[in-house]
DNA sequence: TGTTAGCACTCTATCAAAAGGAGTGCTAAC
DNA sequence: GTTAGCACTCCTTTTGATAGAGTGCTAACA
């Protein structure tokens, strides 16, 4: 069977309802709709077509249908209106004084969560393959130095070091000078032995304060970028009543508070290689069992080359696809902006 | 009336009862306990007396007792069991490696959360009047400098900083001799102007570079330590029928993500001066609404003099006291341990 | 041939009444 | 002072009846 114009009308006439009242859609309600003009016994035809073609189910005999994810799966990807963007300014909404990223990603998270009524995560910018750009150890004072790591993301590490005996001025100096010349511009896979060795030899002694602070480095280059997850609104999850009385949706929220789970989430999906900036996650789609009744809508923003984050909102399948596509696309670019002037 | 020995002890297995079950007690189920030996028309006498009192009501005509706050407050105050501490050793199940303190932190809330089922929250150290102990600036590249700046109690701040002429070495040298000598020990409010003045004087120029570096320094001082809040198993609080249904649940949880309102619980909370280290909230006692059906436990640590934090336990009001008391004392002991090998 | 009206049927949600259970308070006896 | 017994209350659960919504099918219509 094939999907004619009039069945296509009536699949996104009872999506359309359906994501508003969450109330299964029966034909009558359908038939009084003007641009239709059909009776509600035509229209019966037509849905159990559609039932047929597995667009839409029943809950139970003589109850309305709903849509299947295939059916939204449909929906998004042909039927999305290009609306006006009437989206608020949420530039405005964002703190411009919100120097660093950290804080800004966190309202970006608590902006979006207000703006679409579902819950909300952010994850900060990941960087590849870090290199060093520039080390310095400080005393502090006698039993403790002071490490400063810059990668050439200009991100900065830092750390203190007990120390067991104190180094004097000039063997700081020469510490210094020796690390930077061999360390610099190297990442974590090319600090092999035979460089380490070169520098304890080239040092002669505090082989011990060196190893700590290769340590450091290899901490600072392989560091899991503190899995930076902002999330904000899961509690809008339970604001429809088709999630909140489910059990998964305590999982659910579960997930949204121990942030690894939704940054194991973010990780093993790849980067949508330049496809489209936008991706919708109907139910299994995300691959996450808790969310399996839930949808799932993420962009992709970047900062620089190969440095990119992804913003996610999770809501339930009858979610608003279409003001929650078109916000995210408005503070895509509205987040371009803002890095472009930094 | 008087609360006789027997009153007490049947008060006490009420508590105790419903405590377990989180369902009214009534008659029949206390004169089954062995160590009463009474019978079920004695304890009605009994019960009777208690809810003159105050310290039981029925929900309705007909159903068993529940305490009310005043008997949880007496419960909590005079019959906690000193109970043999078997509890698990929790050290063990943090991560000794943990070097920073707040992925200890976030540990203790994930570790006190598992151990207790109930939602957690602990607030990293709050460190008062802060002193400058040592700045570094340092060139990194042309249109770029690192300032590090260490605090006394060793923490230190980074930022990099945009300059628009490049500085010499010597210059860096000579800003970095003034800027530690002229600073060293200050806090914020002993950096007035005519200290300012001294320092432009003795430079000469880059005025606009010492400008940026002060205002660091300020921020570095004054900043509100990013009002560090670690939660974990807010979930739990879903697990407790007699709160799962109310509304203000999902305030709560609300609050457990929006972790300001928490904070604001902490701050204006005095910290406790040398009482005792294990507060004990009931219901309304917490002065926070959404918590009114809840109860919360409190303990603080100290890591020096001054440096102090919170660790909170929030659930039911028929929360196991005894096991959160005495978890939350081994824990305490055990942090202490941790922060005095450091 | 596509559309519609009509009707029987199914299932759910809702309400009221009934039954069962738990618990109390009171009284009288021990 | 303690306890057994009983009437009473109120909640919870079950049951049955009813109304409503929706469907599928058939027959009539254009």
């Amino acid at each position: 069977m094939e999907l004619s114009e009039r069945k296509l009308k009536i699949l996104q006439t009872i999506i359309r309802t359906y994501l508003e009242t969450g109330e299964p859609v029966g034909s009558r309600t359908i038939s009084k709709d003007p641009e239709l003009n059909l009776s509600s016994a035509t229209i019966r035809n037509e849905m159990s077509d559609l039932e047929e073609m597995g667009y839409i189910i029943q809950p139970h005999t003589s109850a309305g249908r709903i849509p299947t994810d295939k059916a939204y799966r449909l929906y998004v990807d042909t039927m999305l209106d290009d609306r006006t963007n009437e989206v608020q300014n949420l530039k405005e909404q964002l703190d411009e004084k919100a120097g660093k990223i950290d804080v800004l990603l966190k309202q970006v998270a608590k902006v979006l969560a207000n703006n679409t009524n579902y819950a909300t995560m952010v994850s900060g910018p990941r960087y590849q393959s870090k290199k060093v750009k520039f080390i310095q150890i400080t005393p502090i004072d006698e039993s403790s130095i002071l490490t400063v790591i810059v990668l050439d993301n200009n991100m900065v590490k830092n750390q203190m070091l007990k120390i067991d005996e104190p180094i004097d001025q000039e063997m700081v100096v020469k510490l210094n000078f020796i690390l930077n010349t061999t360390l610099n511009g190297l990442d974590v896979t090319e600090m092999n032995l035979a460089i380490i060795k070169k520098i304890k030899e080239q040092v002669g002694h505090h082989t011990g304060v060196i190893d700590s602070v290769l340590e450091l480095i290899g901490n600072a280059l392989t560091e899991d970028d503190e899995l930076e997850i902002y999330t904000s609104g899961a509690t809008n999850i339970l604001k429809y009543p088709e999630l909140s009385s489910k059990s998964e949706t305590t999982e659910l929220l579960n997930a949204f508070e121990e942030k690894r789970i939704i940054n194991n989430w973010l990780e093993t999906t790849p980067p949508d290689s330049e496809t489209h900036d936008i991706q919708i996650y109907i139910g299994d789609e995300t691959k996450v069992d808790s969310m399996k009744d839930c949808s799932m809508v993420t962009a992709t923003y970047r900062i620089q080359e190969g440095v990119y984050g992804k913003i996610g909102i999770v809501g339930p399948k009858r979610m608003d696809y279409d003001k929650v596509v078109s916000t995210l696309q408005s503070l895509m670019t509205q987040l371009d902006d803002i890095f472009k002037n930094d």
